[in-house]
RNA sequence: GGGCGCUUAGCUCAGUUGGUUAGAGUAUCUCCUUGACAUGGAGAGGGCCACAGGUUCGAGUCCUGUAGCGCCCACCA
């Protein structure tokens, strides 16, 4: 078999042709398979209304090595695929649409614009999934679910429904996170706290005239704030029971400026006397805390805004002004006043809308909850336990204490895009407290407790979050399936979805399959650009995967990015980098080129290597050094990676398979036996090698990986051709040959590789031509060596170009040559005329001062009692062997100086 | 205010359970187009492992503290 290949790899002719192959063959489908293990990956959704990032490369690029992986050990490996239908986001990405035609959602109606929805979801939401296609992602695309999906909405339905009817679910007026841009109550998680350089405001509240306080105290209270505009709305001023500056005023009254409403001062323990002035206004509606004292002073609930955080009809002059705008205002009018008494540079924390980056509005309103401490409890318990563990191990603390700390989970939402809320209402019975609501699965016909029929539906859809939670179980559709596949395998995420939705989904799982989703959570780390900023579109430092694997290649983007991700840390990257696995595919071609070039006829009858086992073709003592050194090397390797993949590092999985390959098998292998290419030892051996390795770099690397392998097997031919079950991909996981590993063998070969470099050394430095053969002579007393040496001379003459090699067992001196000492082997090369006598001995000096450091310093160590008594046996051992060898090295320098002459 | 991570070659980072000569990629310098590969080969230089203590026969690795950088969480208005 004579297969050409041209010189460079070229990834865009190959990658599209085979991923459409393995669709075609349908290889990435997984089903229950009683006989096999299962591997199940879910897919984190991604969010439709974006675009493939290095985040999502990253993610996809992991899952993908794991499921591949698997899948080749023998295990059912499903990928299970879908996206998320992003109410928010999805809902924003319309309305800025519609926009352009001058439109506002509530202009067309709720069935209207969720049409243009759906008609956009249709158009886009499948953008996504395109792009991970290129990537390589082996999912079983068959099965790609969305949460809108009609079944999976049932899901949502169903777990919404039985909380509620445990009791799990509840309704209240609370304090929630208002985005007022978007108009929708969030979740905690969904308003991250961001700090911002604000101010802090002093303001006074004069008393109530005809008040009388004994002393000279001031007629007023002066209160501190970082939200002035929310004083419209306040109620009380509170201060600390302790607090001596204020014990006058508790039980008085203020009149609250521009508004002249009176307000009394309270007491409460929760006032921080040495926060601002130890005085602190009172606004029940716009602050939690506040709502909190509100509730526990029985205090007035002033709301002051409306949705869209303008003042309201409660603000009285100000109304329809916007919270900042009016901010403005109000603090002229209280400068006007003398009300206003400093203004000072204050550090705050606000929280901002995690979708638009607004800055939300504590506010009052009537929303939904999910009751999370029973839910909590027993997904505490699966961690502490070990049944879920965390990669690396740190995320389970951060897990452990949220978990702990769980708050009440609002899952309301005032937008239209999302699963409706199962709760109906009767117009009938509004009055009675539960009577007029009604939680069911479907709309029901009438009340069931008046037997109205005037019923109508809330408006609310519940948090995209609620429905993602479900997604372990909610993704498949028939029991046989569930029941294979679940509890999942492994989840691979970015450490900002923790709490989103890997502790949901624990609480979920738990609640609703009474077992944990998953049994692995992968946390990897977050992309970023080379000054250590996140990539984001709005900061402009993005690097775009798909650019990537248009100039480099799928597969150079995967073994990059994988190459430098250490477990968990952050990632940094820069366009550079994706050179390293562009050179590696284009190395892995070569290396792959040069075999097929060289292989013969005998190998391959049918223009096929047959696949023989080595065990079978030869005993391993048949088989000359170098080829035991590189199936031990192989081996171990095989083993290295083993350990790397189920221990979640894959960088270093990644990086011990480029080191083989490049180096050793490259670098070395191929050199040594290239002079003995058609010898069918180094035939076998090579082909083998290539073969299994292909295998391990595939899940890394598929497309590269399949393209030679289908030249091998296939001979070449456009993937028509091709037969599904010769698919690098469903081929098995290499065996470790635990008999062909060999320590000793590895040793020997480093010699050797130790000799060439020090001739190659000496040529270097002296600066002789490699087309100029030299002479060498090789000395060394052990005779093991000198056998090793005989054995290797043809591959050291060749590699070293020598034109003769002689080995002694002594070592003497030649005239005009330059020696390297290698333990016990002395290296002379001959180099008559070209000696520069003052230059060597000033190296050999050189080579002589950093001996007899080193020597003194195994000495110390030798000489210390307490490490000869305390130390292992084998290290004494090996620092006095050590020491030898360096007494030995030092005296042949010595003499290799004095005889220099 | 808590918690976590990082600090190792010019740059980006590895370094598993402590073992004495600290690695890779990249960049730099020198040489080489030799029939797989210049997206390549060979050779070289480059490090007080942030700092200060401690444990130990032995510390990049374990402990304590300090500094700088970066994340996450938290109801100081």
């Amino acid at each position: 078999m004579h297969v050409e290949l041209p010189s460079q790899y070229n990834p865009k002719e190959t990658e599209n042709k085979w991923y459409k192959f393995w669709q075609e063959h349908n290889l990435f489908s997984a089903k229950p398979n009683p006989t096999k293990k299962p591997f199940c990956i879910v897919i984190p959704p991604p969010n439709v209304t974006g675009i493939l990032h290095m985040g999502h490369a990253l993610n996809n690029t992991i899952q993908d090595i794991l499921i591949r992986y698997h899948r080749m050990k023998g295990e059912e490996s499903l990928w299970m695929p879908g996206t998320d239908h992003a109410g928010i986001a999805t809902q924003n990405v319309v309305e800025k649409a519609i926009a352009k035609e001058g439109l506002k959602r509530q202009d067309l109606g709720r069935e209207k614009f969720l049409e243009r929805v759906w008609q956009w979801q249709k158009e886009y939401g499948s953008t996504i999934i395109h792009q991970l296609q290129k990537l390589g992602a082996s999912c079983d695309w068959q099965r790609t679910r969305f949460t809108m999906d009609e079944d999976y909405s049932r899901s949502v339905i169903e777990a919404f429904v039985r909380l509620y009817e445990k009791g799990l679910i509840y309704q209240g007026n609370y304090i929630i996170n208002w985005c007022p841009r978007c108009q929708t109550a969030l979740s905690d998680e969904e308003a991250p706290h961001k700090e911002i350089q604000g101010n802090l405001y002093y303001l006074r509240y004069p008393l109530k005239q005809g008040q009388s306080l004994s002393g000279t105290v001031p007629a007023y209270i002066v209160v501190a704030t970082t939200r002035p505009e929310t004083m419209l709305g306040d109620t009380a001023v509170a201060v600390n029971p302790k607090d001596k500056r204020y014990k006058k005023y508790i039980g008085q009254t203020l009149i609250l400026p521009l508004i002249n409403r009176e307000i009394k001062v309270i007491a409460d323990a929760m006032v921080d006397m040495k926060f601002g002035t130890g005085a602190v206004k009172v606004t029940p509606a716009h602050d939690p805390n506040d709502y909190t004292l509100g509730k526990k002073h029985h205090l007035e609930f002033v709301n002051i805004m409306y949705a869209d955080a303008r003042l309201n009809e409660n603000a009285g002059e100000y109304k329809d002004m916007d919270r900042f705008a009016a901010r403005d205002i109000i603090l002229k009018d209280l400068k006007e006043k003398g009300l206003l008494e400093k203004i000072e540079p204050h550090q705050l924390s606000a929280g901002h809308c995690y979708r638009c980056h607004t800055i939300i509005e504590p506010y009052l309103s009537k929303q939904w909850f999910v009751k999370m401490s029973p839910l909590s409890k027993p997904a505490l318990e699966v961690v502490r336990k070990g049944k879920i563990k965390f990669y690396p191990k740190r995320w389970t603390k951060v897990y452990l204490n949220w978990m702990e700390n769980i708050q009440d989970w609002c899952i309301s939402r005032q937008i239209w895009w999302g699963h409706r809320l199962p709760v109906y209402y009767c117009k009938n019975c509004p009055n009675l407290q539960q009577a007029g609501i009604i939680v069911s699965r479907i709309k029901p016909d009438k009340c069931p407790s008046c037997g109205s029929t005037d019923i109508y539906q809330d408006e609310d859809v519940l948090d995209t979050w609620f429905s993602s939670w479900l997604w372990p179980f909610a993704t498949f559709k028939n029991g046989e399936d569930l029941k294979y596949f679940y509890p999942t395998s492994s989840l691979v995420t970015a450490p900002e979805i923790i709490f989103f939705w890997v502790a949901r989904m624990i609480m979920a799982g738990l609640e609703f399959m009474q077992d944990i989703p998953f049994k692995d959570v992968y946390i990897h780390g977050t992309v970023r650009d080379i000054e250590g900023k996140k990539m984001s579109k709005s900061l402009g430092n993005i690097i775009d995967p798909l650019e990537i694997i248009h100039e480099y290649g799928a597969d150079a983007l995967r073994f990059s990015l994988i190459s430098i991700t250490a477990q968990g840390q952050d990632v940094f990257l820069s366009k550079e980098r994706f050179q390293q696995g562009r050179n590696f595919a284009n190395k892995i071609w070569n290396a792959s080129r040069f075999i097929l070039m060289n292989l013969t006829q005998g190998l391959s009858p049918q223009g096929t290597v047959p696949a023989i086992d080595l065990c079978v073709f030869f005993k391993k003592e048949d088989l000359d050094i170098v080829n035991r050194w590189i199936l031990s090397r192989f081996y171990t390797v095989l083993k290295e990676t083993n350990k790397n993949l189920e221990a979640y590092k894959f960088n270093e999985a990644a990086n011990t398979l480029y080191g083989f390959f490049w180096h050793e098998f490259c670098d070395w292998y191929l050199e040594m036996i290239k002079s003995d290419i058609k010898n069918q030892r180094n035939q076998v051996v090579m082909y083998k090698v290539l073969e299994k390795f292909l295998r391990l770099i595939h899940p890394f690397m598929p497309y590269i990986s399949e393209e030679i392998w289908q030249r091998i097997y296939n001979q070449g031919q456009s993937p028509g051709g091709g037969v599904p079950g010769n698919s690098i991909m469903i081929q098995p996981w290499p065996h470790v040959q635990e008999q062909m590993i060999d320590k000793k063998k590895e040793d020997k070969l480093n010699l050797i590789f130790e000799i060439i470099a020090s001739i190659r050394n000496i040529r270097q430095e002296l600066e002789i031509p490699l087309q100029k053969e030299i002479g060498v002579i090789i000395a060394s007393p052990n005779q093991e060596n000198r056998k090793l040496i005989e054995e290797m001379s043809g591959q050291i003459k060749k590699i070293a170009k020598l034109s003769n090699l002689n080995i002694n067992a002594k070592y003497s001196h030649v005239k005009s040559s330059v020696s390297g000492v290698i333990k016990d082997v002395h290296v002379t090369c001959l180099l008559s005329g070209i000696i520069d006598l003052e230059r060597e001995k000033a190296k050999l000096d050189a080579r002589i001062r950093e001996l007899a450091a080193q020597i003194s310093a195994k000495k110390k160590t030798l000489s210390n009692k307490a490490f000869l008594k305390k130390a292992p046996e084998e290290i004494v051992e090996k620092e006095s062997d050590g020491l030898k060898e360096l007494n030995g090295i030092l005296k042949r320098i010595k003499e290799i100086k004095n005889e220099l002459q």
